[in-house]
DNA sequence: TCCACTCTATGACCAGCGTCATAACACCCG
DNA sequence: CGGGTGTTATGACGCTGGTCATAGAGTGGA
């Protein structure tokens, strides 16, 4: 995990995400994050004078970002870009995972949504703000495959939240029906958006 | 909060899941439910030797079934029982407690499952029954509005994997209006449904 | 060479947690 | 009345966490 790809204070970043993702934000120690980096502990207090609370907002702000760009990915990989298409990658991202790495880990900004969203941190601005910087790629996206810009949005925000919710009950169930399930039942929805308005 | 209504043993069970729904597993304190219960920190190792673990754990199993047996309610409350009207007042539930009582609380089993999701604890096991008696008593109710009892099941996982989403982008974002997005475009989908199979 | 500056490294502190140990109280049956 | 059982009440222990303080390396410019 110490690749020198990345500076220190990126891995720090990415490996915060990744246990968040994990075991939530309240278990998760900054000693910990150090030594998933590679890290000294004291990198952790000078590159991030905010203590925890900046670096979790910073390792959820990345999350968002890196969904964001994810999207396009998906998009550019799509034979046919439909809107169900899409939706099913965005699944298959989490299925692919549980089904090679078990069902550890889930969404970082679900994390520090929950964890964070009472006890008005800046946490829940930068979950906020994550959520939005995924939507917006997501809408775009939509409205390239001929979705009308007036649904674009809804239909996103819908997307995110199922997307959202199957990963809680997959993680609960240990069992990815809930992904599948949810791409099924909700492609034909979100195809018929873009067919005709 | 300390109604005698209730057993001192039920109170801190109740506690410990509005605890939990607000600040997350990690960050709920013996303590501090005890003290919302109104009881003595003895009683808890009393009631619950197996610790905080089994505490947890029977204020999750609570909080599916107050779920479950919640739809029966819902169901009986409505004029006319169609899917999209079951899933609008199941989303009003959440959308009322948030204009009234502020973004403060999401649901107890997304917060154990973020929380304890990992860490093969046997609280992963009670968020995944509390889902169960969740999802149950809601394809029930989508078979007796005429959707087929394959699709029930299914269209019932659809139906919590969306509203927790939303939940949860509500939350971060201090805005309903994922919620009320999801009842909109989802309502249609399920009455569809039930409509001719 | 010396000196700033950035980054690394480590030890210490305090607060909070879950848990344990132990006692006191209440109440009822014998 | 006495003793036992279920409950309440409180203090202490061990541990871990985030943060602070301080010092040690490395590096580049004057």
């Amino acid at each position: 995990m110490a690749q020198s790809r990345y500076g220190p204070r990126e891995r720090m970043v990415f490996s915060a995400a990744q246990l968040i993702r994990r075991d939530g934000v309240a278990a998760t120690g900054m000693r910990d994050v150090a030594a998933l980096a590679g890290a000294p502990r004291g990198s952790l207090q000078h590159y991030f004078p905010g203590g925890k609370e900046q670096l979790v907002n910073e390792a959820v702000a990345w999350a968002g970002r890196y969904a964001g760009k994810r999207v396009a990915r998906f998009v550019a990989d799509l034979d046919q870009p439909t809107p169900s298409g899409l939706f099913a990658a965005m699944a298959a991202q989490w299925t692919d995972e549980y089904r090679v790495d078990g069902f550890a880990a889930g969404c970082p900004v679900a994390a520090a949504t929950v964890d964070r969203a009472s006890s008005g941190s800046s946490t829940r601005e930068a979950a906020a703000g994550a959520f939005a910087a995924w939507r917006g790629p997501v809408a775009e996206a939509l409205t390239g495959m001929g979705v009308p810009a007036a649904r674009a949005d809804p239909l996103a925000t819908l997307m995110i939240s199922t997307l959202e919710g199957a990963i809680l009950i997959a993680r609960a169930e240990r069992d990815v029906h809930a992904l599948d399930t949810a791409v099924r039942e909700l492609g034909p929805l979100l195809d018929a958006a873009a067919g005709r308005s």
